[in-house]
RNA sequence: GGCGGCAUGGCCAAGUGGUAAGGCAGAGGUCUGCAAAACCUCCAUCUCCGGUUCAAAUCCGGAUGCCGCCUCCA
C-alpha cells in the first residue's frame, strides 16, 4: 500500500522491513485528564492502520505508551490532591473505558513511562557519553541539539530559523536555547527517582525514546501520532534515539490531522473542548467513530452536531440494507432466474475500489463511497420481485454480506446485528429528544386499530401526533416500525 | 518573522494529467389508503489570474482567503 511519510513529504510504497511483520508505535496521551475528541481521531486513526495491516496478511505488533508522569500530572494532582500516581491510574483507566467504546483495539503492549526509567537513564548515559547531551549543576540533563546533524528533518526545520524564535526560560542552564530537557532535577513534593545525575525525573521526548527502543526492533516500520507532536516531540525522539543508538528510529511517519469544533481549534481557552464522554451523551460511540472516518486521515476534519446528525443517518442507511440482506436470506425457496451479469460485475468494481482506496495512503473517506455503492446494489436487488428470488440474488447477498463484515472488521463500525444497532441508534436519538417511549408504544397502537378500522383520517392525525413528537412510524408487511426523524 | 497545509455543487466529502465517487438536503417519478423506507431520473467544470501540455480540479508561477506548527497539546 501507498502510505504518506511526513520525513520525505511524500507517499510511498509501504513495505515492513521483515517480510510480514510490522513494527508499528503511537505515542498515547498524556494520563492527566480525560480524552477528547481529538483523541478519539488519533486513536482511531491507528486502530484503522492497525487492523487494516493485519486484513492485508501482516503480524502486527502495536505498541502505544501511556505517559504518566509529567508536569500537566504533577499540577493535576496537586489541584485534586492527590498523587500524581493516582492521577495517572485514574485517567489510563478513563482512556481504556473510552477506547473499548469506541471500537479502538488493544495495543499489543500499553508500556509506562514510570516502568521504563531504568531504560531512560540508560539511554541518557550513553548521550552523555557520546557528548551528546550534558549535565547542569542543578542536576538537569539537556540534548546538545547542535551535536545531532539530522536534526529538523522530520519538522523540515532549519536550526538556525529555529533558533531566532527560540528562548531560555528563567532558571534553565541550557548551553543553546534549542537544546531540550532529557533529565529534569527533581523539586520539592513532586515524583523522582535516583539517577547518577541525582533526584529527578525523565522528559517528555525521553520516554518515547526509550519505551520504543525497548519494546520494538529499530528502525521500526511506522511510527504514528498527532500532526502537532512533529515538533518537537518526534523531532526530539529521533534526535535522541538516533544519536545514542546510531540506528535510525522510525522508516515511516505518519500524522493525523486535527479535530476542529465548529472550524475553531479546539482549545481549554475557547471553551470549546469536547470530551469523548460529552460526545457519547448524545451519541453512540459507532457514530463517533464512523464520523471520524469520514475525512482522510491527514486533513482537519470538523466536529459539529449538523455533521453528527448526518453521520446518524448514513450509519442507518448502511446497517438498513444489511438488516434487509439478512432478511432476504431467509428465503426458503429460491429460483433459477438468471441475474444480469451487471450486478456482479458491478460489486467486482466496488470491492476493487474500496481496496484502491485503502492502498492509497488509508482513504477510508474514499473507501466509504465504495461502501454506500454497495448498500445501493444490495437494495436494488430486493427491488426487482422476480429476481430477488433468484438464486444467484442469494449468492450475490452472501458475498455483499461478507463484504460488510470484512469492511466492517477493518474500518470498526457496522458490525453489530442490525435489529440491535438500529434500537440502539433509535433510543439515543428518543433520549437526546426527550420522547416518551411508552407514549409512542401506545400512539402506534392506536394509530393501527384506526387503520384497520379504515379509519384513516384518525390514523393520520395520531401520525401528525408523532410527527410532532419526533417520531415517525412506517408501515412495513411486518407490521409498524417507529423511528426518529 | 520562519516552516507547512488547505480552497471541489446548498451542506459534507473523495479524486495528483485524459473530460468530476459517495452522503445529506432539494426536484420529479415508482411503490403506498396516505406516508415512510427503498429504487429510478435530475441537480458542479473544481477561489481567481497566467503558464506547461494534444489534454489539468489535478503540474508550475502569481493573487486572494482560511488553517496548523514554531510554547504544553492527538
Amino acid at each position: 500500500m501507498q502510505l504518506y511519510n511526513t520525513l520525505t513529504r511524500k507517499k510511498e510504497e509501504f513495505t515492513p522491513l521483515t517480510e510480514g511483520k510490522v513494527n508499528m508505535y503511537a505515542c498515547g496521551i498524556t494520563a492527566y485528564d480525560l480524552c477528547h475528541i481529538g483523541h478519539a481521531r488519533s486513536a482511531v486513526v491507528f486502530d484503522v492502520l492497525v487492523r487494516y495491516l493485519r486484513s492485508l496478511g501482516y503480524d502486527v505488533t502495536f505498541v502505544r505508551n501511556f505517559t504518566d508522569v509529567d508536569d500537566k500530572i504533577i499540577n493535576r494532582a496537586n489541584e485534586e490532591g492527590i498523587s500524581s500516581q493516582e492521577v495517572a491510574e485514574k485517567n489510563i483507566k478513563a482512556f481504556h473505558e473510552d477506547m473499548d467504546k469506541l471500537g479502538v483495539l488493544r495495543a499489543n503492549i500499553e508500556p509506562k513511562a514510570t516502568e521504563h526509567i531504568e531504560e531512560m537513564i540508560e539511554l541518557t548515559s550513553q548521550l552523555i557519553e557520546n557528548e551528546k547531551a550534558y549535565t547542569t549543576l542543578s542536576g538537569d540533563v539537556y540534548f546538545r541539539v547542535r551535536s545531532f546533524d539530522g536534526y529538523g528533518k522530520l519538522s523540515g526545520r532549519d536550526i538556525e530559523d529555529l533558533r531566532a524564535g527560540a528562548r531560555i526560560a528563567m532558571g534553565e542552564e541550557k548551553e543553546d536555547p534549542l537544546d531540550f530537557a532529557l533529565w529534569k532535577a527533581a523539586k520539592p513534593g513532586e515524583p523522582s527517582w535516583t539517577s547518577p545525575w541525582g533526584e529527578g525525573r525523565p522528559g517528555w521526548h525521553l520516554e518515547c525514546s526509550a519505551m520504543s527502543e525497548k519494546h520494538l526492533k529499530l528502525p521500526m516500520d511506522i511510527h504514528g501520532g498527532g500532526q502537532d507532536l512533529i515538533f518537537p516531540h518526534h523531532e526530539n525522539e529521533i534526535a535522541q534515539t538516533e544519536a545514542a543508538t546510531g540506528k535510525e528510529l522510525a522508516r515511516f511517519w505518519v500524522h493525523n490531522g486535527f479535530v476542529q469544533n465548529n472550524s475553531e481549534k479546539m482549545s481549554k481557552s475557547l471553551g470549546n473542548f469536547k470530551t469523548i464522554r460529552d460526545i457519547l451523551r448524545d451519541y453512540l460511540p459507532e457514530t463517533l467513530r464512523f464520523f471520524l472516518l469520514t475525512k482522510h486521515y491527514r486533513s482537519p476534519i470538523d466536529f459539529s452536531v449538523e455533521a453528527m446528525d448526518e453521520t446518524v443517518k448514513n450509519l442507518k442507511r448502511i446497517y438498513t440494507a444489511i438488516q434487509q440482506s439478512r432478511v432476504e436470506l431467509q428465503r426458503k425457496k429460491w429460483s433459477k432466474t438468471p441475474l444480469p451479469e451487471d450486478f456482479e460485475k458491478e460489486l467486482a468494481t466496488l470491492e476493487q475500489g474500496w481496496l484502491d482506496a485503502m492502498n492509497d495512503d488509508c482513504n477510508t473517506a474514499g473507501a466509504l463511497g465504495h461502501v454506500f455503492g454497495v448498500v445501493r446494489l444490495a437494495n436494488r436487488l430486493v427491488e426487482d420481485g422476480a429476481l430477488r428470488k433468484s438464486e444467484n440474488a442469494k449468492a450475490l447477498h452472501e458475498r455483499i454480506l461478507a463484504d460488510f463484515d470484512k469492511w466492517g472488521q477493518v474500518l470498526g463500525v457496522f458490525l453489530k446485528d442490525p435489529d440491535v444497532f438500529l434500537e440502539e441508534l433509535r433510543d439515543k436519538q428518543f433520549d437526546r429528544a426527550g420522547v416518551d417511549v411508552e407514549k409512542v408504544k401506545e400512539l402506534v397502537q392506536e394509530r393501527q386499530e384506526a387503520k384497520k378500522a379504515k379509519d384513516f383520517a384518525s390514523a393520520d392525525s395520531i401520525r401528525e401526533e408523532l410527527t410532532a413528537m419526533g417520531v415517525e412510524v412506517r408501515d412495513t408487511p411486518a407490521g409498524p416500525v417507529w423511528d426518529a426523524l
